[in-house]
RNA sequence: CGGAAUGUAGCUCAGCCUGGUAGAGUACUACGUUCGGGACGUAGGGGCCAAGGGUUCGAAUCCCUUCAUUCCGACCA
């Protein structure tokens, strides 16, 4: 490719919409433009990147036996009626109407169309395992897509479900799934992705693992155990709660006028945090009002609460608490007309400083033991920093990531509801387990970006850039420089390397600035000074490494070069 | 969906407070000088000042509405 000819323009200035690194890079780099909130076209650079991915991913899906098809983007209403998913899923599905005013959507995942294709082709035991996978567009209507690339609304992802027999069966195939993914990271570029557990969400199923790239630009908080090595998604991220025991203290009322925050507790009394209990009031969609307790220290974590409940909630207002006949600023879990739920955090303490249901009145040496003995005592903390890791005791570290794939045991979830069955050696109607494993290909490649950059740009590993060598010429105009450029670009060409060959005749500073944001790992520069010697300048991009090669020596070192650096990413 | 900010040239921004015919840098075009880390000179092209409404003799500027973008939350496969 001539740079001559690409359509990609540089720019040397921040896009003031940018803030992530990827993104500011991508658009100044001429990989991306907006069309719309959330909404990207790929320039060639790009899409360059994104095929070489596809390719990677591709092969590692095949040597675990995927089987590469083509789902539609668009579904029909009846298959996400069958899932249930029409109606649970609210705004971030895009719902159509066709000439005939039939309903349609855009698919947002294709469980549902995976299931529905594989129903009427897998009878038999026979047909067992399969697993099947594309690279497809999903259009979700996120909320609020940020980030250029690495949230937005349209995107080409990876998506990948497989079929067992039995449980063991699926068993076995996810943990070969979870190698593949971490042979695709590698080979990306991205050894330091890690794999974390999560929730499903949405998915369904119990057992679901994350691929984070841990960034601090990273939207996802994931809770780190440096010690173990152990990682989990904020969601899910449990913590131990130990406290010296205590001898029980008699319940003890005392005055605290107009202190009804935690913090304000804590300085009123001189006591730590930790030895106080907080309630918080939630009301379900239902329209049901539920207390929850927690230590004074820790924070409610929704998504584990929403699991308890099995129901979305916000927060309940003054008058919805007043009805539970608790004392909104001194309430106290002791006699409340509502379900109540008390963290573990809270259960394992000793002697605590709660509400009163009184106004301006708290309790002294709460213990849920004896004073809520038929308490409800499940996990709903989030875990925070120093927190105890509860596989080796260590404090936990929280650290933020990006999410560049998921694997999920989604189980029959999908495959009951829409009733798809296939016959055993004894002649049962059997439902098939499923497992569905995400990556997303735009994320990824600017997970790559964020994780691999300097100063002046994104340094792309070999594997996935957009070209391997990029030559720069200097003083174009001139007669020896110009044959060799063109002679050099012509021999890289026919030996198949991909090559993109600066023949605009810019000065060296601008060639180079725009050579680093374009990123290719392999910079040969013809310059006078060293052709003069019959040399021609390597320079790795970002590396120190560089040196002279002779011209007539220069495309079996590029080729070697090439093999050697590919091996990394093996 | 809440809170905040911003919409002026392809891009980054000034002008707005205090109303009077649209500015800079960069990018683009031409010529010349430069040119191993985003050079310089001269000349040129490029704007429905987000859109709609109002106030006014007169609106980029003041007021109202809408839309869009960004940030912080909520949500998230």
């Amino acid at each position: 490719m001539r740079s001559s000819r690409l359509v990609s323009r540089k720019h040397k200035e921040k896009p003031a919409e940018a803030q992530l690194i990827s993104h500011i890079y991508l658009l100044r780099g001429g990989y991306i433009r907006p069309l719309a909130n959330g909404i990207y076209s790929l320039l060639t650079p790009a899409k360059r990147i994104q095929t070489k991915i596809i390719s990677i991913i591709r092969e590692e899906m095949e040597k675990i036996d995927g089987q590469e098809i083509q789902m539609p983007v668009v579904l029909p209403r009846e298959l996400w009626d069958e899932s249930g998913r029409w109606n649970s899923v609210q705004a971030e599905l895009l719902r159509v109407r066709d000439r005939s005013n039939h309903d349609l959507l855009l698919a947002m995942t294709h469980e549902e169309a995976v299931v529905a294709l594989a129903r009427t082709e897998a009878m038999s035991y026979k047909d067992y395992p399969f697993m099947l996978y594309q690279f497809q567009t999903k259009f979700r209507d996120e909320a609020r897509s940020r980030g250029g690339l690495v949230r937005v609304r349209e995107f080409v992802m990876k998506d990948a479900y497989s079929f067992h027999a039995t449980q063991a069966d699926l068993d076995n195939y996810y943990e070969r799934c979870a190698k593949a993914y971490h042979t695709i990271f590698r080979r990306c570029g991205i050894p330091e992705v890690v794999s974390i557990q999560s929730d499903s969400g949405m998915m369904g199923g119990k057992v679901a693992h994350e691929y984070q790239l841990l960034v601090d630009s990273g939207e996802d908080k994931v809770v780190v155990c440096e010690k173990c090595h152990s990682y989990a998604n904020n969601e899910v991220a449990t913590c131990v709660f130990q406290a010296q025991p205590e001898e029980l203290l008699p319940l003890e009322k005392i005055e605290t006028p107009n202190v009804k925050t935690i913090d304000d507790l804590s300085r009123f009394t001189g006591l730590p945090a930790e030895k106080m209990a907080k309630m918080v009031f939630y009301t379900t969609t239902n329209g049901e009002t539920i207390a929850v307790v927690v230590r004074g220290d820790v924070e409610v974590n929704e998504c584990k609460l929403q699991k308890v409940l099995q129901s979305e909630f916000t927060f309940a207002t003054d008058e919805a608490v007043i009805k539970t006949g608790a004392v909104p600023g001194f309430a106290c879990p002791i006699n409340l007309k509502c379900r109540v739920f008390t963290d573990y955090s809270v259960a394992n303490g000793y002697n605590l400083l709660c509400g009163a249901n009184q106004a301006d009145y708290h309790m002294k040496n709460f213990n849920v033991s004896r004073d809520l003995p038929h308490a409800t005592v499940t996990d709903i903390a989030s875990v925070k920093e120093g927190d105890i890791c509860p596989k080796c005791g260590a404090p936990l570290t929280v650290k933020r990531g990006i999410e560049v794939g998921n694997i999920f045991k989604l189980g029959t979830r999908y495959t009951k509801a829409m009733d798809m069955t296939f016959t055993d050696e004894k002649g049962n109607d059997v439902t098939p387990i499923m497992g569905c494993y995400g990556i997303g290909i735009g994320r990824l490649l600017a997970s790559i970006c964020e994780a691999k950059h300097d100063e002046f740009g994104p340094v792309w590993p070999l594997s996935v850039a957009p070209w391997q060598v990029q030559i720069c010429a200097m003083k174009l105009d001139r007669k020896e420089i110009f044959e060799t450029a063109e002679q050099l670009y012509k021999d890289l060409k026919e030996q198949g390397i991909e090559v993109l060959y600066d023949d605009r005749n810019l000065a060296a500073g601008v060639q180079f600035a725009e050579a680093d944001l374009t990123g290719i790992p392999i910079r040969l520069i013809v310059a006078p000074r060293a052709l003069e010697q019959g040399m021609i300048e390597y320079k790795m991009r970002g590396t120190d490494e560089s040196g002279l090669i002779p011209v007539n020596e220069i495309i079996s070192f590029v080729r070697e070069k090439i093999k050697t650096e590919m091996e990394k990413y093996q």
